[in-house]
DNA sequence: CGCGGATGGACCGCATAGGA
DNA sequence: TCCTATGCGGTCCATCCGCG
């Protein structure tokens, strides 16, 4: 028995053309319950495919009215949040006695709470008073903070108007904040361009209900968005700058070092089909820890009429890497163009090879890798059978 | 909130090989 | 013999990050 994830895998184009109905349909007996496997089947789904089909599945949810539709967005949205790095809680699709019936909880790195409520349309009143209580609820369960959490409606549609008076005439007014789906998915869209996890961190804030009368933090996260966004500024002049043969004043100040990890990273999560979180400059590792990475990347060396690229591999490094059961170094050699993907179990034996730098306090080993025509050596000078290997195949 | 160590990566230079 | 490409590291520098 194949799941759709397998289907997935197997066959990526069918999920362009075929719509979100088509696709659960293949799964399970096709109907999303609680704790049934077509749920299962859909959430592992979820966890493998990137944004953009997300994206296509959220919007089916909401232009395409079919049974189970509220139920499959919710699982969507979910994902989402899982995404921009909160850990999730998955509620029930049906609310049943004796049990709290909150669609998801998202809990952020610092402890905060956010049960989530979805709602498809707003043709109907939803009741602030029952979301109140499923927050109360959680709380004398233990399962929450009272002052570390919050309530967040998500709704499908812009049109929230009367949904927002009612709120905000409410008693609850300051434990709830309202967003729409679309909004949702372009904060997502903004967090997958940034370099730094502490940015996305700062913006997740905008999720809690914060009062804003006085607009200094959000001009702050404005700010803080937008310089990160800049880091990848001189990248494209700097491409230019190798392509076009053009050096400007550049060519007085001191060489900039290069600045490509996250599109190399980028590269690396579509292969692997693994969103990452980035743990220090250059490693990463995904949500449950099971797969750990090191990216690497270098500027290109002219040596006469040779191309080498050179990089450090810390013992740190190594340390990082033996920890996780899947787990990869990466090297971009001058741009994400070239950007090889090594599993760390058959690089691991290469090591011993290297040449290395030894001071009292510091051990490290220096990878350095030729282009020779259209191949890719690395060098392995302490190696007397083979001087190089190529890992030309490992480029991505 | 400033400081210093850790980290990542650029740059430097001598030795050697080998061809002109 | 000289010159250049390459080999083989060592050192330096900027940035980051944790700590007090």
């Amino acid at each position: 028995m194949s799941s759709i994830k397998e289907l997935w895998e197997k066959s990526k184009e069918t999920f362009e053309t075929k719509n979100l109905q088509q696709i659960l349909s293949f799964a399970g007996d096709g109907k999303l319950r609680d704790r049934n496997s077509t749920s299962t089947e859909f959430r592992e789904l979820l966890d493998h495919i990137p944004s953009k089909i997300l994206n296509k599945f959220a919007d089916d949810c909401l232009t395409e009215k079919f049974d189970d539709s509220g139920f499959a967005l919710q699982d969507v949205l979910n994902q989402i949040g899982s995404r921009l790095n909160f850990k999730i809680e998955n509620g029930l699709y049906r609310g049943r006695q004796n049990e709290i019936g909150y669609d998801g909880i998202w809990t952020s790195k610092e402890g905060h709470s956010i049960i989530v409520e979805v709602k498809t349309t707003d043709a109907y009143r939803i009741n602030l008073d029952t979301l109140a209580e499923y927050r109360n609820k959680l709380i004398k369960q233990n399962r929450i903070d009272e002052d570390k959490s919050s309530i967040l409606i998500i709704v499908g549609r812009r049109d929230t108007g009367d949904l927002e008076a009612q709120i905000r005439g409410s008693q609850h007014a300051w434990d709830i904040r309202l967003i729409s789906t679309d909004s949702l998915l372009k904060l997502l869209s903004l967090k997958e361009t940034l370099n730094d996890t502490k940015t996305i961190q700062q913006i997740n804030e905008l999720l809690k209900p914060k009062e804003y009368t006085r607009i200094d933090k959000l001009i702050d996260l404005i700010f803080i968005t937008s310089q990160d966004l800049q880091l990848e500024e001189p990248l494209e002049t700097e491409i230019e700058d190798k392509a076009g043969k053009t050096k400007e004043q550049t060519e007085e100040l001191k060489t900039i070092p290069v600045n490509f990890h996250d599109e190399c990273v980028a590269k690396i999560q579509s292969k692997l089909n693994r969103p990452l979180i980035k743990q220090t400059r250059i490693s990463f590792s995904d949500k449950e820890n099971t797969l750990g990475l090191t990216c690497a990347i270098s500027k290109l060396y002219k040596q006469g009429k040779y191309e080498k690229f050179w990089f450090a591999f810390h013992p740190h490094q190594q340390e990082f890497l033996k920890d996780f059961p899947e787990a990869y170094v990466a090297f971009g050699c001058g741009s994400a163009e070239n950007t090889f993907l090594i599993p760390f179990k058959e690089f691991q034996p290469w090591i011993q090879y290297l040449w290395t730098t030894e001071k009292e306090d510091r051990i490290y080993w220096h990878i350095v890798i030729h282009h020779r025509d259209t191949k890719f050596l690395l060098q392995q000078p302490k190696n007397e059978k083979a001087s190089v290997i190529d890992i030309t195949k490992y480029k991505i």
